[in-house]
RNA sequence: GCUCCCAUCGUCUAGAGGCCUAGGACACAGCCCUCUCAAGGCUGGUACGAGGGUUCGAAUCCCUCUGGGAGCGCCA
């Protein structure tokens, strides 16, 4: 096993940290890990109009929610501009570079032409063998490209894809009020941070052939590249605030768990077999870059939740009732009055898809119910099923062990000495306590609800049964 | 417009020439279980974009088309 591994995830803090840049981390952690490499986390915040302190904080705060920590970094780009400037300073003396005086105009003019042309609109190295400064211009920097030959990008999930040089242009490197630029920053990056794989979304797969002509300007051999098919929202198209694009965070707040969303989000172009659910640790062992799909994919908000559900039922009741407890916190219950929440859990897990309905499903196990559900009500508190249950109130006021298991007992003797079915008793019991007609099973209910509460709510229910 | 990428059920996917009358999962429908809701079990429907090749044989290889997507910035 290599242990020189070293993969980086490198947003840019310009937007929010959503699904998609989430499966690229995800691949990249993955990838380190099971190699016993090393992930860095690389902030590109060159554009310096556009980033925000807020959305770096933003994408530390969901990377530290995921768990996807990070080995080395956080880096940032606008750190590290002296040492831009030293390479862009050699390339120029070497010649790999050179300055370019062409103005805007120019430039949009060279652009018109080629696109009534019908030609790639590209700059046509007009200032490559310019001798001099041209008087009042600040110039920018441009890579020298080379001419011909072509760049063969051997993608780790695309095969090989060939570039022409011919195709490619000389880029800017260096803007006119001297700051790099991002395609430039990347391949010094990834060389000082002697970067082995560079995993990403494929509307990078463009950029890599130039990318690989600096790195050879550099004097390395590129990493191996492996891009990743794009995710879609649900209808298909791109993802954008109306449907995927939001915050990690939002997810959080819509009760899902790390693991769940990891999971999801590994099976969007990552399978193995036919394996649906996978704990972190498994990911990180059956993970690799040769079993991911090149095609892209939409999210499945259906999906997501079943796969929550799977986790939650999983996982170990004490780790859940920390998150339910932090559901319920916004929702305003004061958990810490009440009955302990990991019987709660171990009794509503395997009806909730998210932590959020888990929460709200619990609720009145910390709140007496401020109204009854009236479609319920009416069906089991009203004259004719209020005997019953006055019955069930006598017999759990006269039970000597408030257990799930004697509660169900003292419920099921009734039911059958009264005829009536389990049903018939349980049902009013259930709106009495819970205000509406979901809940747990009845016994596991009241046994976690306790004898006192259970009482008192029932007393309160055949009062308004009349 | 040019360059590059992609193409199996509604969705996520298995499938690396014969094991495919195409498998699994989500969702959906029905049934079973059942004190509600679930969970679970069983059953069912729906897919290899089109056309050409190659081959004894193609979802799998090649070509064309079609349809999606990305890039072509002094954005990242």
């Amino acid at each position: 096993m290599s242990n020189d591994v070293r993969t980086r995830f490198a947003p840019s803090p310009t937007g929010l940290l959503h699904i998609g840049g989430v499966r690229t981390a995800l691949f990249c952690w993955l990838y380190a890990r099971r190699h016993g490499g090393t992930f860095i986390l690389r902030v590109e915040d060159t554009d310096r109009e556009r980033s925000t302190p807020a959305a770096v904080q933003v994408i530390l705060d969901g990377m530290e929610w995921l768990g996807l920590h990070a080995d080395e970094g956080p880096f940032y780009q606008t750190e590290r501009y002296p040492r831009y400037r030293e390479v862009i300073r050699q390339w120029l003396a070497e010649g790999k570079a050179y300055h370019c005086y062409c103005s805007k105009d120019e430039l949009e003019a060279m652009r018109n032409a080629q696109l009534a042309r019908k030609e790639k609109p590209r700059y046509d190295g007009r200032c490559r063998a310019r001798t001099g400064p041209v008087e009042g211009v600040t110039p920018v920097v441009r890579f020298r490209n080379p001419l011909e030959g072509a760049v063969i990008v051997d993608d780790a999930v695309h095969g090989k894809v060939v570039f022409q040089n011919a195709e490619l242009d000389d880029l800017i490197i260096e803007r006119s009020d001297g700051n790099p630029t991002y395609n430039f920053c990347v391949v010094v990056d990834d060389y000082d941070m002697k970067i082995t794989h560079v995993i990403r979304g494929d509307d990078h797969l463009n950029n890599t052939p130039r990318q690989m002509n600096m790195l050879r300007a550099m004097g390395v051999e590129p990493p191996v590249y492996a891009h990743l098919p794009m995710i879609l929202g649900p209808d298909g198209t791109k993802l954008s605030k109306r449907h995927g694009a939001v915050s990690v965070l939002h997810y959080r707040e819509e009760g899902y768990l790390p693991e769940a969303l990891l999971n999801y989000l590994a099976r969007l172009g990552w399978s193995y077999g036919d394996q649906e659910i996978f704990s972190l640790e498994e990911m990180t062992r059956l993970f690799d870059i040769k079993d991911v799909n090149k095609s892209a994919s939409a999210i499945n908000p259906d999906k997501l939740a079943w796969i929550n559900q799977q986790h939650l039922m999983k996982l170990s009741p004490a780790r859940i009732a920390v998150e339910l407890c932090w559901q319920l916190e916004r929702l305003g219950v004061d958990a810490s009055k009440g009955p302990a929440l990991e019987p709660i859990v171990e009794a509503q897990r395997e009806r909730s898809k998210t932590l959020k309905e888990m929460a709200q499903a619990s609720r009145f196990f910390f709140e007496a119910p401020a109204a009854y559900d009236e479609k319920a009500a009416r069906k089991n508190l009203n004259a004719e099923t209020r005997p019953l249950l006055e019955q069930a109130r006598a017999v759990l006021a006269e039970l000597g062990d408030w257990s799930a298991p004697a509660i169900h007992a003292a419920i099921q003797a009734l039911a059958e000495q009264s005829g009536a079915g389990l049903g018939k008793v349980a049902q009013p019991l259930r709106v009495a306590v819970s205000g509406g007609g979901v809940s747990p099973p009845i016994d596991r209910t009241l046994a976690i609800l306790g004898r006192e509460e259970t009482l008192a709510r029932v007393d309160r229910a055949l009062a308004y049964a009349g």
